[in-house]
DNA sequence: ATCCGATCGATTGCAGACAATCGACATCGC
DNA sequence: GCGATGTCGATTGTCTGCAATCGATCGGAT
């Protein structure tokens, strides 16, 4: 029962999603975990309305599970998951390079380069957390930059799934940090041409690296899935 | 302050959620209107808890706009956002109708081909809700058979949305129930082929039908939106 | 007359209390 | 022994009250 350090210039709700978001990427809140509501309400030292608030926000992202009278369950992602990820992020990532390409401006291509840099330097040796950061940032940039709001929010809506796809892998084969950069950098060359065909292509091709490597992933399959 | 007629089979936040879509996407409610929560709290005889869940669902997916302390209002829909649903929609279904290709049972196509037979038959004189409805209903099964739940989720985050586009275009252009049957058949036809492409194409082809005849509508411009 | 600031009302954000519902366990009947 | 059934505890769904915050309005100064 102490005070936050931070005054909440952003409502609380806001703040309850941010950390859940957080504890359930990074696996601290474990896929199946049964989340009550009072219980986090206490440690997060707010009443249970934002709490609620928050869960039923991240139920419409599929982050977890909601069962009437029963409580939130933190979803149990499985090999379907991270072909349905892949498959719906391939679609609306396409459209957002599309447009990206006639949409960037300096601003965001300096962005860019800043968060290749980064990918640059930490080459070799870097926290998996930070890897994709990094790799999550760039992708930030290209939904920016293509001006659509509800592509955007789909993005968000997929987001921290990635990342824990993403931060999972790299702490099995910690091998992304070197195929990051040049990958990503291949995609920002395409960018830069300005062909939104071209543009989308360089996505695709992208992504279906990522896919290939996220395949190696060991999950729980479907019949895991708690009832 | 009198019952309501159904008993909450279902909770009382999906309840008012269904019921603020209705009237949002007919119009009832009007684009920019002021949402104030102990109004339709009051209008649904049920408590603020469950019309604060629902606006903040509909916030979600862009139907409201949600200001601190201030309440929720209507999204005003300009011709931007006819052009950002296109889009979006058009690369998720477009996803979708490949999926469908190879994952149509038989029980699906019974299904369109009863929205199809609808949609004949009500050919030349229907109101313009029932056309919309069937239009939508075709789409539905589309991405059910897709078997795709974030597909899904996302389709549902704009379904409103376009039929409040078709709505308003079939009330001022009556002309959808003779384009609908034949446009609506040809997808069917493309998806019966079980080949992927072919349903991609053909989605996008419909779709691209449906945008040009959505793009005579008159709306809104971005500098009618409430600031 | 216009611009700026303080006050006020309206409305939401948050908190806590009560009631409905679900699953688990024990008990009863077969 | 096994299945069905009733009861109970735990947890959420819903409701109401209070306080924070925002925009509007009014008043004063320039």
């Amino acid at each position: 029962m102490e005070l936050r350090n931070t005054p909440p210039r952003t409502s609380l709700s806001e703040y309850v999603l941010a950390v859940l978001r957080e504890k359930i990427a990074t696996g601290e809140l474990a896929p199946g975990q049964h989340l009550r509501e009072m219980e986090l309400a206490a440690g997060l030292d707010v009443s249970r309305g934002p709490v609620r608030d928050a869960l039923a926000l991240l139920e419409s992202e599929g982050q977890v599970e909601i069962k009437r009278h029963r409580g939130a369950f933190v979803s149990v992602l499985t090999q379907v998951d991270v072909e349905e990820v892949h498959t719906f992020r391939a679609a609306i990532e396409s459209l957002a390079a599309e447009r990206a390409a006639t949409r960037m401006t300096p601003a965001h291509f300096a962005e860019l380069d800043r968060v290749l840099d980064a990918m640059k330097e930490t080459s070799g040796s870097v926290a998996p957390q930070e890897a994709v950061r990094l790799d999550l940032a760039f992708h930030d940039v290209l939904y920016d930059a293509a001006d659509h709001q509800r592509l955007s929010r789909a993005w968000i809506s997929i987001r921290s799934q990635v990342f824990f796809f993403l931060h999972t892998r790299n702490v099995n084969f910690p091998d992304f940090p070197t195929v990051g950069y040049p990958e990503h950098h291949d995609l920002r060359m395409a960018l830069a041409k300005g062909d939104p065909a071209v543009a989308r292509a360089a996505a695709e091709e992208h992504l279906s690296g990522a896919y290939t490597r996220l395949r190696q992933l060991e999950l729980p399959t479907e019949s895991d899935r708690p009832r």
